[in-house]
DNA sequence: AAAACAACATACTGATCAGTACGTAATTTT
DNA sequence: AAAATTACGTACTGATCAGTATGTTGTTTT
């Protein structure tokens, strides 16, 4: 190479990821994502091909981010139970504080995209079966602890969870009566007993 | 008035709200619109005001088509647990079933547009809270006959549900195996148990 | 039948879209 | 230092966008 690069490409990736994150696919224009990503039209196009190279860029930059991000907050306690209580309510809380509220990057693109495009079906679809396993591990640990009930499906209730949490994600996006999901998650967590 | 109508006004709505339940707001364009309406684009205008408008008329279409059907449905079966089984089953039967699946309307409708417009904000909360009054009154029809357990919390299952609903019904977009969401129904449907 | 009125269709508006051609600036290799 | 290479910035492309001006057709009222 001779010329060397004048911007950083993952903080720029980083810039087009919240773009996206915020306005979606389509409602995102190349001026949006120029001007948020400090970088001129031509650098997108050479460094990330075109307006959908740049979003598989950025949706998997979110998606690896958030499966470690769930990974950690999931190990990062001994009981199992609190893992789940702790995990959701803190994802309530969070998304309570902003507003408005992007939700989770990955489902609003499963939204928008997947019916439309088989490779964010695929791609969704990965990061969700990810989660899943994550979950049932978790789960798995609890049932070799002793923790809960040896009578409990790992699997099945790990796949649930996963319905549920982007259940939740969703239905705040129009920010329901904070009481509404505070009790949705009190009676999910119920399946853990 | 003068001249009359050459199109029928709902059958317009009904084209208009398919065509933006399969593509989303942003992704439909008036020509689109205009050529599967059957209508020219100034009676668009003239009819439903511009594309937001002609929008919302198609959001509040299939909402209150969508009421009518969920109600029905529940009220449909004498055991409320099989009313839920058949309605959780049948939902899942009837999406694996079309390809490409377009979800509801009302939940593409959050994803996209309710962070950023409080009117559809407002519009998919209230779809949202009715469904779960649905839920509600048909599980406190099952208290009172005894078929459900006194110890149930009729409003926070039923919000419950219509969490569950959505997770399933946007999970689904991603076309998971179907394992993943029958499982997910069968756990879901043990918290009327 | 004439006048008023509303829906129709065509064709247009300026703006913005995704993507690119091209000349300039910086860095490497020869 | 000259040549080659690559990034940068400006300015452009044709296409398409949402929305509208305008003239015509059909129906009602006078």
């Amino acid at each position: 190479m001779a010329r060397q690069r004048e911007f950083n490409e993952d903080k720029a990736l980083d810039a087009a990821m919240q773009v996206f994150w915020e306005k979606g696919f389509e409602a995102t224009s190349i001026s949006d994502l120029t001007s948020r990503m400090g970088i001129q039209r031509p650098s997108i196009y050479s460094t990330f091909g075109d307006k959908k190279g740049l979003f598989e860029a950025a949706l998997r930059k979110y998606t690896s981010f958030h499966a470690a991000y769930v990974r950690t907050n999931l190990q990062n306690n001994a009981s199992v139970k609190e893992a789940f209580r702790a995990f959701f309510e803190n994802m309530v809380a969070k998304e309570y504080k902003k507003s408005p509220n992007w939700g989770c990057f990955c489902i609003n693109s499963m939204v928008e995209l997947s019916p439309h495009d088989e490779k964010f079906e695929i791609l969704t679809r990965e990061h969700q079966m990810y989660l899943s396993v994550i979950f049932q591990e978790t789960i798995e640990r609890g049932l070799r602890s002793g923790e809960l009930d040896a009578g409990i499906n790992a699997k099945g209730l790990a796949q649930t969870l996963v319905v549920s949490l982007i259940g939740l994600t969703v239905i705040m996006k129009s920010r329901p009566e904070r009481s509404f999901v505070d009790n949705s998650v009190e009676v999910i967590l119920t399946l853990l007993n």
